[in-house]
DNA sequence: TGTATGCAAATAAGG
DNA sequence: ACCTTATTTGCATAC
């Protein structure tokens, strides 16, 4: 279902002003919250990569993106074509969508930074005349495969919904029970309960509490819901 | 027909 | 082995 191949016509639209980290200088996360994962210092040295490019500025990401999907659609390629195309030439395949969200700098900084080396090599790939031919660089990106997006069907994420509010934290043998019941696998379940709790908190505003904690006491404190 | 997007699976990393 | 938090990534479907 995938694969086609065709030209786009190029016509989108110039957002303004997005994810611009004035900050030229320095790197600094925009939306998406980071934590600022230093190292010990310690002894102290950085090793720094010589490889590629250092980190570059979101400046540089933005001209890169421009003129990828630029050159992508002269070369008469669509975002699925890429993203196929980096799977078997690379190893791990990216959806439309994250082509599309590349080129409209839609991914985080990391995120952005991590994607230009694959989709820059594609592109010397795709367009012989760059004047680097076959530069057959593994980069091994990260070994393991993504796991193909299950789709929870309605009715089943029904009968989750009706659990999760009757025990949002299930313990592994009902996870496996109910996971059965529901022919998933049972790592689809826990990962849903996972995810289904992270909702929950961000539904609910810090500071901000229900009002049905009035007696919580003595009594257990959760961790027991049966079924069955 | 491609491309954009909302919601949420799947993953990464520290416990 | 499983949780949490933070993020990456994609199914589905609206443009």
């Amino acid at each position: 279902v995938y694969s086609q191949a065709g030209f786009a016509v190029g016509g989108m639209l110039e957002h303004g002003g997005l994810t611009p980290p004035p900050t030229a200088g320095q790197q600094q996360q925009q939306q998406q919250g980071l934590h600022p994962g230093e190292h010990g210092e310690l002894g102290g040295h950085h090793c720094q990569d010589h490889s590629d490019e250092e980190t570059p500025t979101s400046d540089e990401l933005e001209q890169f993106a421009k003129q990828f999907k630029q050159r992508r659609i002269k070369l008469g390629f669509t975002q699925a074509d890429v993203g196929l195309a980096l799977g078997t030439l690379y190893g791990n395949v990216f959806s439309q969508t994250t082509i599309c969200r590349f080129e409209a700098l839609q991914l985080s900084f990391k995120n952005m930074c991590k994607l230009k080396p694959l989709l820059n090599k594609w592109l010397e790939e795709a367009d012989s005349s760059t004047g680097s031919p076959t530069s057959i660089d593994k980069i091994a990106a990260q070994g393991r495969k993504r796991k193909k997006r299950t789709s929870i069907e309605v009715s089943v994420k029904g009968v989750l919904e009706t659990h999760f509010l009757k025990c949002p934290k299930p313990a592994a043998q009902e996870i496996s029970s109910l996971a059965d019941s529901l022919q998933l696998e049972k790592e689809v379940v826990r990962v849903w309960f996972c995810n289904r709790r992270q909702k929950e908190k961000r539904m609910t505003p810090p500071g901000e509490q229900q009002q049905h904690e009035v007696y919580a006491h003595g009594v257990k404190t959760d961790t027991a819901c049966h079924d069955l």
